[in-house]
DNA sequence: GGAATAGTGTCTCTAAGACATTATTTG
DNA sequence: CAAATAATGTCTTAGAGACACTATTCC
């Protein structure tokens, strides 16, 4: 499954299924493991053929990675239960993208069929149409949500959401987005600039958010945030 | 694969290979899923097939549980590299299993060819014999321990290794042997007291360390642990 | 009594949360 | 000019770490 966010939101990559069984409900995008390859370079595979985004494992990591571009990807759970497909046992490994704002969803060439959804819509309180997923992919992306909002909070990869070169408010924007709160905009600053290893100064400045130039950051290589980045109760 | 706390320290359980590949070899326990059951439930019944110890995930609950016995069960992750098996390829889903201290090992009546193994003789600075474990087993332990020194920062998961009553004494010895550090008795007493809904008190108190009589305490509801009980740095 | 463990209290310092204030852009 | 965003600074308070000290058992 990817996530990004978009517009101040946290949004799931969904693809609408085009045969039974769930014909016409969306589901997460996934495929199967060839027989020589391992499951982190089919999930990286799959996920290209579908999005044109290239995340991938570093060499001899198992369970997690991160590609140039950016983008992260890391297993996320197996699903094995034996009737979560109607038609046959299947076990399905799934993988959690975190990526930058993409241009545009295109599913295999077929855009009508590839959508955005906010996380929000598909559930909790905003969720209006109580639309379902294919097989257990709500029960997936909602385990793969709660990784994610989880993740930020001790690590650095909410930079993965972000483009190669971001403003301290542009992180800030993704946490807000990703855990559905508004946080102090001084205090984040203080914060994730005081912890060593998390943002690089890239030198350059921006005005892209209007108002007075924000200096402009790039990943630091670290990846464990300590005392980490918490966040706010209920 | 199933750890422990036995002696002040950190165990793995380990089986003898009897047949080839890596005969003679030192392994994790597992075995086949059955066409007709999940993932969680192949791993329980595995694991009381091998060790007579009984540990469930809770109904409903797709990654981890907690059951009667106080033995924690969760998924931790799923293995595919094409050649991880020189026979054929295998998939294998790995579940981690916290258990108080056992008895005695007994693999299907064969005591002879199981063992508990501290951690520490596996890999780390205490590693004299350089034993390696069979196919990738040495990386799920790795997975594991790691998986299971995270956890009981932000978790009451330690409470798992303990027996359904305990000391506070008891349990900082399992954190200071999970963690392999010397921790302060009475910050400790202070912190596990004070948060709430992470020990309950049963009413009776024991000597079985020596010294003045400590308070029997049980594992209260709590699962999350705010603010995370912080591991120690290098 | 001496040794061991349990439990409470006190002090210091880091860091989070709640603000004020100044700086620099666009409209 | 006002409005928006960026960046720095101050105050308060919760909580971790480093201790001293008392309590209660077994030997």
């Amino acid at each position: 499954m990817v996530l990004t966010v978009r517009d101040h939101e946290l949004c799931a990559l969904l693809v609408k299924r085009g045969e039974a069984p769930f014909k016409g409900y969306w589901a997460l995008p996934g495929g199967f493991v060839r027989p020589d390859e391992g499951l982190a370079e089919a999930a990286s595979r799959e996920l290209a053929e579908e999005t044109g985004l290239r995340a991938q494992t570093a060499p001899g990591q198992v369970l997690a990675g991160q590609n140039p571009f950016g983008a992260h990807l890391e297993q996320l759970a197996t699903y094995g239960h034996p009737q979560r497909d109607p038609r046959m046992r299947v076990v399905s490994v799934a993988y959690l993208v975190l990526a930058p704002d993409l241009p545009s969803p295109r599913a295999g060439g077929d855009a009508s069929s590839a959508r955005w959804a906010p996380v929000s819509e598909l559930f909790g309180e905003d969720r209006n149409d109580g639309e379902l997923l294919a097989f257990d992919h709500g029960q997936i992306l909602a385990d793969g949500v709660e990784r994610a909002r989880s993740k930020i909070e001790y690590s650095s990869l909410a930079t993965a959401f972000c483009p190669p070169e971001f403003t301290v408010g542009e992180l800030r924007r993704v946490y807000e987005a990703v855990w559905g709160v508004v946080l102090d905009p001084r205090n984040f600053h203080r914060k994730v600039t005081g912890t060593p290893g998390f943002l690089l100064p890239s030198g350059g400045t921006t005005t892209r958010q209007g108002g007075r130039p924000a200096q402009l950051f790039k990943a630091g290589g670290a990846t464990v945030l300590n005392p980490p980045m918490l966040r706010p109760e209920a």
